[in-house]
Formats: structure tokens, C-alpha cells, sequence
DNA sequence: AGGACAATTTAAAGCGCTTTAAGTCCTGGT
DNA sequence: ACCAGGACTTAAAGCGCTTTAAATTGTCCT
């Protein structure tokens, strides 16, 4: 009871002017109960040691005060930001999704995540740079696009994991899905339903694309379909669905069944399709890629293929855990397998 | 040429090992040039004063040890983080326009951003702790949740830039768009296509959807269609879209248009109708609000109001800036303008 | 040559916290 | 009584940088 003073301090009297935010230090809550600095650090940190009546008197004038830890100033002093970086491309659902679940699975292990984000006007270096210059321990890059080396330069600096990229012999941690075993699941889905002109619309030329075309092919052959293997060129647009299926749509005969490189560009092939009448499933069944926002829309209720950002981004974390407070120095390749999420856009064949 | 050594590093030699990340200190850097940290620092600050000898040979040590400023230092030494510390919805398209544009604002103001996100197991006390815990000078709030009267606390510890909403009579900055006149401009548009009888899918009790709502009540008084006025229940989903296009349909007669509270819903209007084989914009026009990446997809081509998300976070870092840099301290509104546009799914009455 | 003055450079004191080694107090045992 | 040993506390030394006041040079006059 010999405490000074008592109760919330006076209402706006914390008030920022003339940049004089006056934010209560660890000295003003040690002062507030007469004890020092170390002490109080000691139990705002829940580190054992400190007796129960101190622990109580402390909590509650760092309450009262509403003290908060300065993050800077502790990271100084412990030499550790338990910060894990992670740079995302913000217009990105899937990233979204994936960063939701960084969040409690880094919190789960006293991690706090910084965010960087990649926009039109910010390339990978800067945002890398940014969680460099927070101190970040490891550095989580989901989708990068830098070159191999460039990463293998960086983990250097600090443990790099790559999420959802495939990269061909390096030492970095790798957590991905097994994006031609996506599509396969595709293709046997289709097979089972009895179709065998079966078109694929490529996304271009990236690691990912040409692991999913690759599924497409080795599929197709698996099931003796080898003779009906069909690429059309295309990307990770709507525009290219549409480019696509207005080129099947020309060429007189159309396949049954119509695989995209992702969902994004499954919706331009299904636009395009409705626009000229061709009913799906009825006479064309559709599949995309991703599971994205979009193709869950009751409009589209699009077959496609998930994912698993929750788990991807559960081994992102336990990986960088390992490197840090596990001194794992082998690189590790998690490889998850993708799971097929059958919706409206495919049926038997008429 | 007196520098002792020069080069790049050898190659991984400062690999991380058993926690030991041997990061380049401002130290080394001067110990490599001969000079103190205290010129080090000015010349890597770009503050005036080294001569141009001094600062090639500091600039070049920095290079080759691949310095980079540690911030958690910098910040406690300088008690200035310049840090604007943004609270964001990573699922939101619109708020990744706004952070998009909110770094290269800030950037051209020399101030940094912080991320911190909603997600489901986030909530905005926690997102915003972790801004301040980083030392935020401001706080950017897009679409903050929070009472007026928590956010009022809030600002105490920093300036609180709330984006998005209306908040009433309270000494925090805002910058926001005029809801009702985005609504308001989609009406006239309407009635000077020739329609009378539109319909108004609602948004729910939130300070956004009342406006909109407003908006179109005012709008259809002014052309004297008062009498046409109705608004059905709905929210932001898509399901909500189709509820109300299903309730009109299963009402017997149409109206001529229906605008939604935003485009999430006025999707769900046209899925219902499309399923119904109603034609858009042929029998019934239809406009949304907020010129989601949906509403640009060819197929759905839709009608919509969008927000201007470059000024709006111009406005905000502008906002920050003034409290920070220049001691304001009267609170500023900004209300802006939307913007009407017009795509496929408006047209004049058959 | 001597001194004033401008141009550079630097010593040293922190920033707000963590951490380690060193106390300070009690309890009991003998 | 006296001391070992346990339970708490705390003094003090940083962490890697910025910043201010002071020191060091160099320059130019007279």
C-alpha cells in the first residue's frame, strides 16, 4: 500500500506536442514502485526470479503508466529482434491467406513477423532491404523472383526461406507444393470422367508454370492420352483465358475439357465460353489453379486446386525456427502435395 | 590508396553460424577508413560537412562490407524513427491499392512504413500495439473498427490517421471519400439513362453503408423519384447480392436498376440474374461500389464508383507529415471526391 | 610569424532496454 | 551466535547508432 500515487494518470496528459511524446520508460515504472530497472524488465518479461508481491505491484504500474516495451531498445540490448521478415506481394490473395497463418504460427513460437510488401514501384531488394535494416533473424520470402544466386548471396545475411518456389540445388530452405502433382490430380479427376481431349493453357515460362505443364504432360501420357496432348499459350491473365478459349472457339472442334495454368486465367476461358454459349460443365468442363478468392464465387464455383497455406506457411516458420534457435545448418525442401477442391465447373462428358 | 584492403568480402565469410551473425557495425566501417563512427555516420546520413575525399572512401569501406544501418540503433539514438506505422486488411484489394501508394508517398516525405494486419485471430488492439511497439511516430489506420472514444486514446500516444470512415466530432484526422456522393453520382447517372425504378441493395449499420445509403435516398428525392425509393436488406457479400436479386425476381416485376453497396454484392446480383436469364444491362442495369479488381474482370465489366486510392493516401501521409514535421494540431478532415465509372452493366432502358 | 576564422573531425554522452555478476536479506542448522 | 545457502534485487556494462560540444587542422591576412 505504500505505493505513490495510484490510478490512471490524468486524462491527455500523455498528449504528443512540439514532438515530445513523453512515452513511459521501463525507469518511470521501476521509479513508480521503487524498484530498479532490472527488476521490472525481469517481470515484464515473465522471467523467473522476481517475487509474486513485486510481479504484482509491477504489472500494475506498468498498467497504470501504460507502459509499453520499446521494441528498438530491447532488441539493442538482447542482441535478438525475434523478428521474422517476410516479403509478400500484397495485391495477392494467396499471400494474404499465407501471412494469416505466418502470424500465428510464428506467434506460437515467440516470433513476431515483419512485413514487407512488393508493389509496382518497390522491387525485392528494397523490401529485402527493409527487413534487413529491422534486424529481421530469418527472412521468409514467399514467391520471390530472384535468381537463385541472389538469394543464396542473402542467406548470408540472415536465413532465407523460400516459399512457394522451386529452386533447383541450392542450400536454401524450400516450402512448396508439388505443382505438377496439382495438375495430375486434375487430369485424373477429368480422365475418371470419362474426358480425353483435354487442352492445357500454359502460364508462360516461370519455375511454377513449367512444373504445372509439366504435370499436364506427364499425366496425359500416364493415362495413354499422349496423342491428345494440347498447349496453348498463356499467363497468369484473364486476358490469356480468354485469348485461348476464343482460339479454340475458332478452330471449329472443341475440346472437352479445358485445364488453365490458374484460376485467374480459367476465368477469362469461362467469360469467354459463356459469351459465345457454350455451356460449362454441360459441354466444356473447366479447371484452374490456386484456389483463389475468385474461384470460390457462387458464379464461377470453379474446380481447382488448393495450396495448403496453412501448412505451407506452418513449415516456413519451423524452418527458420530450426536454423535459429535449433542451429540446423542443412538446407531442408518441404514439399507438400496440393489438394484437388472439386467444384462446378466439371462434369462427365455428355 | 592508404586503405588498408580492399574488395569485396571473401565469399560467405559472414555466414551465420551457431547465432553468431557478425553483421558490419558503423565501427567497422571507420576502423577500415581510418576515421571515427561519428564521420561515418554523417557521411552515410548524406549530412554535410565531410569533405569529398571523406566521403568516397567511407562511402566505398561501407560498400564493400555490404553495411547497412541497423534502425533499432539509429531510432534509439536518434529518438526519431521515422516510421509511419499503417494498420491494414491483407485481404482487402482496396487496402493494398492504399499501402501501395502509401510507400511512395512516405517515401517522398523520407518516412518508412510499418505493416501490421487484421486477420482473423488479429484484432486492431493487437495489430496496433505491435506499430507502436516499433515505435510508430503515426498511426495510418485504413478502415479502423475501433470506437471513436478508443481511437481518440490512441492518438494520444500517436497521431491517428483514420482513412476510410467517417468519424463524428472528434479531434482525429480523417481522410475519406464522400460515400453518399459516390451513390448520389450513380443515380444520376442512372436516371439520365432514362431509369426510374432503382432498387438499393444495403450494406448493413456501419458508418460506410449509412452513407451510401443517404446518398441514394437524396439522390432519388432530388430527381423527384421519391416514391421509387426501396432498399433491400443485404451486406458486403456476394450471397447478400443474391438474396436481394432472388427476392426481386421471386417479386414478380423488376425494377430497371439495382445498385449494390459495393461490388462484392452487386456481383451477387448478377450471378442471380444472369442464373434467372435476365439480361445485363439489356433488361436491368446494375452498378456496384468501390472499383474492386472484381468489378474489372471483362466478365463482369461492371459499373462502380471507385475511391481514388492514390489521393486518399497522399492525403494521409501528407496528414502524418503535418503533425510530425510541422506541429499541427488542429484536427484536419479530408473528404473526397469519388469517381463514377461506367462500364458495361449500365445502360439506357430498353 | 602570429592569429582569426572556417572547414573538418572526433570524443563522449546518451537512447531505453537486457543481462551478468555481485550484492542484500532471510532462514535454518548447529 | 554464526554461517551456509536460497531467494530476491540491483549496479553497471553494454547494444549500435546519433549528436553536440570541443578539438584539430588548414587558410589567409596583416
Amino acid at each position: 500500500m505504500e505505493d505513490g500515487g495510484s490510478g490512471v494518470e490524468g486524462g491527455g496528459s500523455g498528449r504528443h506536442q512540439n514532438g515530445t511524446p513523453k512515452r513511459p520508460r521501463l525507469e518511470d515504472v521501476a521509479a513508480r514502485v521503487g524498484l530498479s530497472t532490472a527488476s521490472v524488465s525481469l517481470v515484464l518479461r515473465g522471467v523467473p526470479g522476481p517475487s509474486e508481491r513485486t510481479r504484482q505491484r509491477v504489472l500494475k504500474a506498468a498498467a497504470d503508466l501504460g507502459y509499453q516495451v520499446d521494441r528498438t531498445a530491447s532488441t539493442l540490448a538482447s542482441r535478438r529482434s525475434r523478428l521474422l521478415g517476410v516479403m509478400v506481394d500484397i495485391h495477392s490473395p494467396f499471400h494474404a491467406e499465407l501471412v494469416e497463418h505466418l502470424h500465428t504460427a510464428a506467434e506460437e513460437v515467440g516470433y513476431d513477423l515483419v512485413l514487407s510488401t512488393l508493389t509496382r514501384t518497390r522491387d525485392e531488394r528494397t523490401a529485402v532491404d527493409t527487413l534487413l535494416a529491422f534486424r529481421s533473424e530469418a527472412l521468409i520470402l514467399l514467391g520471390p523472383t530472384a535468381p537463385a544466386d541472389a538469394l543464396a548471396v542473402l542467406d548470408n545475411k540472415a536465413p532465407v526461406i523460400t516459399v512457394g518456389r522451386r529452386i533447383a540445388d541450392t542450400a536454401l530452405d524450400v516450402v512448396r507444393t508439388a505443382d505438377d502433382d496439382g495438375v495430375s490430380q486434375t487430369i485424373d479427376h477429368l480422365v475418371g470422367l470419362g474426358h480425353r481431349e483435354i487442352v492445357y493453357v500454359d502460364g508462360g515460362k516461370g519455375a511454377i508454370a513449367t512444373d504445372r505443364r509439366r504435370g499436364y504432360r506427364t499425366a496425359m501420357r500416364r493415362h495413354g492420352l499422349g496423342d491428345h496432348i494440347r498447349v496453348l499459350s498463356g499467363d497468369n491473365t484473364e486476358a490469356a483465358g480468354e485469348r485461348a478459349a476464343r482460339h479454340l472457339l475458332d478452330g471449329g472442334r472443341l475440346p472437352t475439357a479445358v485445364v488453365a495454368y490458374n484460376d485467374q486465367c480459367a476465368i477469362g476461358v469461362l467469360a469467354a465460353l459463356a459469351r459465345a454459349g457454350v455451356a460449362v460443365p454441360g459441354e466444356v468442363s473447366v479447371a484452374g489453379y490456386d484456389d483463389d478468392t475468385l474461384s470460390r464465387l457462387s458464379c464461377f464455383n470453379l474446380t481447382t486446386v488448393s495450396q495448403s497455406a496453412r501448412e505451407q506457411a506452418r513449415h516456413a516458420v519451423t524452418a527458420a525456427v530450426e536454423r535459429l534457435d535449433q542451429d540446423r545448418t542443412e538446407p531442408r525442401e518441404v514439399v507438400l502435395t496440393p489438394r484437388l477442391v472439386v467444384r462446378g465447373t466439371t462434369a462427365g462428358r455428355r
